[in-house]
DNA sequence: CAAGCATATAATGATATGCTTATATACGCA
DNA sequence: TGCGTATATAAGCATATCATTATATGCTTG
């Protein structure tokens, strides 16, 4: 038998209707292990600043992600809180860990830390 | 650590786009423990024929479901041997039981059993 | 306060999606 | 062979999606 707690489908389909864009899935997977700024989202994606942002207001908007303000930047993390987190940590560990793309921001210089 | 296979990030993101439809979705949910023909899927679905099978057409376009044809009637069965397989199973077993729907066609005498 | 950087929002346009209706094809049976 | 049922395909249309550019807002610092 099977204790999992489940997703009414139909709010299930939103969810993944919002994972089943590229830039957005990768931006879960990346905010799973590292807290990201905007701006680091922009250089990582190669795509224009308000297109970012707009992604991620998309995922806020069904809580998927927190924001929060740090001086000049906004910070995006998981929300581990969300109603079906354990539903959609249980698609993002099927993904390919996202590295390369922190460790190439950091070789260019473009890691933003604010301590 | 963990040995989870993991699927590439614009595959992922082609199958969640396509499960992000309610209806696309729980006909993956029915066909995960039943075999349904179109016609059942039209009762289910109330919805037009050719709306239902242009779903399971674009379920079928990447393999997630097989048809068969047998006499009059087409049916669809889950591909349990699709390379991503264990990622759409782990994606299913989230979501809620649809047996309402094969006991409300067989109690309207829909169901198509064709041994 | 003015300038500069980071971010958000608005307006717009190209393309994709999901339905509908109309029609074609396939099978079973009298 | 011809009709009825099941399914597929095509064409058309309304709406959604995802990018772009232009502009507004907010914070920091000289």
């Amino acid at each position: 038998m099977n204790t999992l707690v489940t997703v009414d489908l139909q709010r299930a389909s939103r969810l993944l209707k919002l994972l089943g864009d590229p830039t957005r899935l990768t931006m879960m997977k990346l905010l799973k292990s590292h807290e990201c700024c905007v701006c680091e989202f922009v250089a990582i994606f190669k795509m224009s600043q308000p297109a970012i942002s707009q992604h991620l207001r998309k995922l806020r908007d069904i809580e998927l992600v927190k924001e929060e303000r740090r001086g000049q930047w906004v910070f995006f993390s998981i929300n581990e809180n969300h109603e079906d987190y354990p539903f959609i940590q249980s698609i993002l560990e099927h993904l390919p860990e996202q590295n390369e793309s922190i460790a190439e921001l950091e070789a260019q210089g473009l890691r933003i830390c604010c301590e």
